[in-house]
DNA sequence: TTTTAATATTCCTTGACGGGAATATTCCCA
DNA sequence: TGGGAATATTCCCGTCAAGGAATATTAAAA
């Protein structure tokens, strides 16, 4: 999860993947609509290779690059356990608050 | 976007969010369950903050953080625009195989 | 078989970021 | 009102990652 939020939060690497979302392309391609030069854009599609976030084909020179679904999958499992929090409005303050009453109220007594 | 991941991309930071998914909880306790520093926490927690993703309650001369759902909102939002990836089996590298072919072919003729 | 295209890799430099230590601030309480 | 608790802020330092430039690699084409 590490991995693939760091990819992902790097500016031109979010833009890769962004692009990657209307299907495959190439080294050169991608370089290109970003403005990126190509070294920088070989590097980035490292690492977000190396995070399981796309994947390559070589055909001849050419190397084409395309999302893979586990690393989405993977967020998506991990937002899962925060929809509560927007989907009920589960918020727990006042059970913390009241929690935080009750051990002030302690303080002086035992203990 | 960019910034919630790059507040998240932190693994400090990441445990953070996670501790706070079951609830509110003061800077103090943050730094003992994640054995940091209480400078290193306030930081992070900073970093949180400004990126949207807590806020805070001011109690006497504590402060209590808590999640925010709308980064976590967008986040669903935005992964939402990648589920065809994995929910229909979308991949688009036939079609761009054959576009490619198809430039291929016509390199020699016209243009 | 030399040349050219597409991509990857290396080296270097610079800037951003995280941690540690010290200090500032705010609030409560004796 | 002086001291201690909770938190924030500042300064300094080391590390790491991103960009630029140059070069290496591989494959196709002439």
């Amino acid at each position: 999860m590490k991995t693939i939020l760091n990819a992902l939060a790097e500016p031109n690497r979010l833009h890769i993947v962004e692009l990657l979302r209307d299907g495959p392309l190439t080294v050169g391609e991608i370089a290109d609509r970003l403005e990126l030069n190509q070294p920088q854009a070989s590097k980035h599609l490292r690492v977000l290779s190396n995070a399981g976030l796309v994947e390559v084909l070589a055909i001849a020179n050419r190397r084409i690059y395309k999302l893979r679904p586990e690393p989405f999958k993977e967020l998506d499992f991990w937002l899962e356990s925060y929809r509560h929090i927007w989907i009920e409005r589960f918020d727990r303050l006042d059970d913390y608050l009241q929690e935080l009453k009750r051990k002030e109220g302690n303080r002086d007594d035992k203990q």
